[in-house]
DNA sequence: TATGGATGTATCAAAGAAGATTACAACGAT
DNA sequence: ATCGTTGTAATCTTCTTTGATACATCCATA
C-alpha cells in the first residue's frame, strides 16, 4: 500500500506558492491547474497546511503565502500536516489477535518497538530535508 | 494512509510457524485462529511468502514450514514479499502534473531522489532486523 | 485405491479511503 | 453592493483491502 498523493501534492503546492509569489496571485484554482487536480482538493490541503502553521490563506481577496521561513519547514512537517491519520502510526496492525494463543497475546510486545523504530528512521530522514533546500533545487530547474 | 496489515500478519504467521513447529501441524486454519482472520487470507499470504522463498507449504497433508534459516530472513524480505505493489514505490505521486507549468514539469526532477532516499532509510532499517532476533524476543515472552 | 483433511485459487460481497465534482454560504478588497 | 475567492458540506466513483463461500486439486494413509 502506498502513502497517498496528498504528501507530494502538498510539496508541489508549497513550491508553487513560493515560486510564483511575486508574479501571480496564487489561488487554489491556480495551484490546481499546476498540480492537475480539482481545486477543492487544493483547498482542503491548504486548510491542513494552514492548521500546521505552514501557509497563510487569504479569504475574500484570495491567494496563499508561506507562513514561516522555508528553512524552518521540513518534509516531516508537511507529511504530518496532510498525511497524519491513525495517530500517526504507519503500520496497520491486525485488530484482534487471539489472546488465547501465546503468539497472539504477545505479538504487540514483540513487534511494536521495532515498527516504531522503522517509522522513526523514515521520519528522521524527512526531518532532515527542509523546504529551503528543495526550493534551491527547484529554482535551478525552473529558470524563472 | 497506512501500510496494510498484511505485513504485520505475515510476521505473526512466521512466528507461529516457528513457535509451534514441534507441537502442532501449522495449517492455515491454525494460523488464522491465532491471527484472528479468515483462513483464506492466511493462504494467500502463505503463497506470497512461498514465492519469496520464505516458507514451504505442504499440499495434501497440510502445514507450513520456514524455508531458510531465520537469520537469513529480514523484515524487508517479508515486507517485499507481501506488501510490494506499485513497483515497490512507497510514495504515490499525483498522476498528471501540468507540463505547461514550470513546477509541474519539474516536480519529479525535484522530488524523486528525495522520496527514494526516505524510502531507502526505511528499507535499510527493515533489512537490519532479522527474524532470528525477533524469535529470540518471542521465545522469551512465549514461555512455551 | 478410496478417503479425508488441506491447499490453491476463483469469485463475489462488504467496507473504507481517496479523489472528483457540484454547490453554496461567508468573506473582504474595491 | 459586487465579484472573485475561500471554507466546507454532500454526493459519487473508483480502488484497495479484507471477508466469505465454493470447489477442484493434492497427498498421506488407512
Amino acid at each position: 500500500m502506498q502513502i497517498s498523493s496528498r504528501f507530494t501534492i502538498a510539496v508541489h503546492m508549497i513550491i508553487c506558492i513560493e515560486a510564483f509569489k511575486d508574479t501571480h496571485k496564487v489561488t487554489s484554482e491556480f495551484i490546481a491547474s499546476s498540480v492537475n487536480v480539482n481545486p477543492v482538493v487544493i483547498r482542503r490541503l491548504l486548510q491542513q497546511l494552514k492548521k500546521a502553521g505552514i501557509v497563510e490563506v487569504k479569504r475574500g481577496s484570495g491567494g496563499a503565502d508561506i507562513a514561516r521561513p522555508l528553512d524552518e519547514i521540513t518534509l516531516l512537517d508537511v507529511y504530518n500536516a496532510v498525511e497524519s491519520v491513525d495517530n500517526g502510526v504507519l503500520f496497520h496492525f491486525h485488530e484482534n489477535p487471539n489472546q488465547l494463543c501465546p503468539v497472539g497475546r504477545n505479538i504487540h510486545a514483540i513487534m511494536d518497538s521495532r515498527l516504531q523504530e522503522i517509522q522513526t528512521a523514515m521520519e528522521e530522514k524527512m526531518r532532515a530535508m527542509t523546504l529551503s533546500e528543495i526550493m534551491e533545487d527547484a529554482n535551478r530547474l525552473l529558470e524563472l
